[in-house]
DNA sequence: CTTGCCGGGAG
DNA sequence: CTCCCGGCAAG
């Protein structure tokens, strides 16, 4: 299984960098994951798929997430397998896998919708359990429809600078974008994928690609106490790209909703590894650091390619990096929340009739002033 | 259930 | 900063 698809995990960074400006990390990453699952008869339906799907997203109008702006979604962390909803649904709860090259996420990129994300399957593909598809439903908290009806008219348009073309197929797109832009005339029928990145589908119908996207909702890169995350430095693109299904639990799973971290930054930022949790556990189960990083500049997301670069100027962008995020879990646990007072207090004292003459603490629901234990 | 009060939002 | 309140945890 993976000896097959080894050469597409391994090409899987390339295709990131070329792409890069127009589609973002994730996407591409989830994308890759996806490889992963399929037999090789169906790379080649999802890879159109999938890319259609990037696409889309990269060129529809980002329709409400208020909380997360596309640069502020996590961008750029999560390798091939890494990004997976855990069936506690209720906890909105992450496990990640080893990011590949965090060096440059330097592309915005639209927040995962849902809807996105059950895209890559294919739509005859049944879930296998109601697991992830319920997981996501809930975790983007809205009714997602289960399959989208094709009844409308697709065109694949390309997103080539200064090109525009538009054709009926993805073949067709596709074969355009290869012999065209990417010059591959000899290689007409060898694919590795790229030129998905290179048009975009239009549909010609009600029901636009916004749809997909309306039901984007606070993907919130919930770090409910990530298991692993490697350290910017210490991955670096190697071939252990396998063996990602692991799910860690980490003791300090748990499904309050307390436990939503939501990374909230306006810009750049870094979580830097050492998650020192206090009072508990290293957060490190299996050794590895935690970190999240990406620096990107404020670009307007127009799925408009920006001239794909096919080498990405190694270490361009230069290392912004703001506050460090990554809300510390909740102390409670350890009794760090102050031991309830045991003496009278205000309200005992004058009851809720009347509360003006409670000390401010009281009555902001503070620790009382007036009665100090 | 009630109570104390933390954490965080609004202004 | 003040003021308020949701919600958690202890009792």
């Amino acid at each position: 299984m993976f000896s097959s698809m080894g050469g597409f995990i391994h090409r899987a960074p390339c295709i990131i960098q070329k792409a890069a400006g127009h589609c973002s990390v994730e996407q591409v990453e989830i994308y890759s994951l996806e490889y992963q699952r399929k037999s090789p008869e169906e790379l080649d339906m999802d890879k159109v798929t999938a890319a259609m799907v990037l696409t889309s997203l990269s060129t529809s109008p980002l329709v409400r997430s208020p909380p997360i702006r596309p640069n502020e979604s996590l961008n750029g962390s999560w390798k091939e397998g890494g990004f997976v909803p855990s069936s506690t649904s209720s906890s909105g709860y992450w496990s990640w896998n080893a990011p590949s090259d965090q060096s440059n996420p330097s592309t915005p990129s639209p927040p995962l919708s849902a809807d996105s994300f059950k895209a890559f399957r294919t739509p005859s593909q049944p879930d296998d359990g109601i697991d992830e598809a319920e997981t996501s439903n809930l975790l983007f908290d809205e009714p997602i429809p289960r399959k989208r009806k094709n009844s409308m008219k697709v065109m694949f348009k390309c997103l080539w600078k200064n090109c525009g073309k538009v054709l009926s197929t993805a073949a067709g797109i596709q074969k355009h974008i290869r012999t065209i832009h990417l010059g591959r005339v000899g290689e007409s029928d060898y694919s590795d994928g790229e030129e998905d990145f290179y048009y975009t589908e239009i549909r010609l119908n009600t029901d636009s690609v916004a749809d997909g996207l309306s039901s984007l909702s606070p993907v919130s890169p919930s770090l409910a106490s990530p298991p692993s995350f490697p350290t910017q430095d210490a991955i670096r693109p190697e071939t252990s790209c396998a063996k990602t299904e692991t799910k860690l639990m980490t003791p300090l799973s748990r499904s309050a909703p307390t436990n939503l971290y939501l990374v909230h930054t306006d810009h750049a930022y870094q979580a830097t590894p050492p998650v020192n949790i206090p009072g508990s556990t290293k957060f490190t189960p299996n050794g590895s650091s935690f970190s999240i990083s990406w620096q990107s500049p404020p670009v307007t997301f127009t799925g408009i390619p920006v001239s794909p670069t096919h080498n990405r100027p190694a270490g361009s962008g230069e290392q912004k990096q703001s506050h460090t995020v990554l809300s510390s879990p909740p102390r409670v646990a350890f009794g760090l929340r102050k031991p309830r007072g045991e003496g009278k207090k205000c309200r005992k004292v004058y009851g809720m009739e009347n509360r003006d003459m409670w000390c401010t603490a009281c009555r902001w629901k503070k620790a009382c002033q007036r009665f100090i234990d």
